[in-house]
DNA sequence: AAATCAATTGAACATGTATTCATATGATAA
DNA sequence: TTATCATATGAATACATGTTCAATTGATTT
């Protein structure tokens, strides 16, 4: 909640807040942007994807190349399915991951780079 | 951990997944990209963000945009200033905040491309 | 100087979320 | 069928994080 009383209307610039205000996107379109940037904001997450995309890879495989348990990479294999990032294919009892499209790809490289430009 | 103790070594793919391992980013590093995008993964500091994309704002201004109390906002602007995301100006008993550059514009509009398209 | 105001800060609280552990599922091999 | 293996899942735990509340700082105004 905001505490607008007696603030806002007081010394707020009414004009420039308003003018903004229209300016905004949805708060509902604006908060599915960020619950698609948190996808990419956990460690274990980015790892995985970047293993995929450098090739497609199944669950053990993944846990070795991680080092963690296939259990935790499971369950986060199982957020990035939900977010359509990765999907995979049966192979016998494996189960082969590969990244869904090439905006993962683009999204991965957007945040190396910028990431390597302010070091 | 991992529990490579029996599983991994006998029947991961060992040749792959050293291929892979060598092809991996540094860990810390991943864990600073990934870090980078969890300051966008959070829907205040995005709206944040994008109001001042469209204008520097005052600390008031933004609770005012964003219908949030001020401690609120002055807390993830906090957030957004050790990101080196925005920066701000004092005019007065006022603090200023903008954009940092432009890497944090272009950010906000792929992540805003990419959820359109989405849906 | 005293009062007021914008902004910051710290502590408390509530909520989210990542990992582990134990177990279940579903497929292959013996 | 029974045993084994890869994966998935649910519950529990531990930790991170966003917001509120109360108090403080630093600047302006009276």
């Amino acid at each position: 909640m905001a505490e607008k009383d007696i603030c806002e209307i007081v010394y707020v610039h009414e004009d420039e807040v308003n003018k903004i205000k229209s300016k905004m996107l949805e708060d509902e379109f604006l908060f599915e942007v960020s619950d698609n940037f948190k996808v990419f904001g956990d460690s274990t997450r980015l790892k995985i994807l970047y293993a995929l995309s450098q090739k497609d890879l199944c669950v053990c495989d993944l846990a070795a190349v991680l080092d963690m348990s296939q259990s935790a990479i499971s369950h986060q294999l199982r957020v990035l399915r939900s977010k359509n990032l990765v999907k995979f294919r049966k192979e016998g009892k494996m189960a082969c991951y590969f990244l869904a499209d090439e905006h993962v790809v683009a999204m991965i490289e957007l945040g190396v780079e910028h990431t390597k430009e302010k070091l």
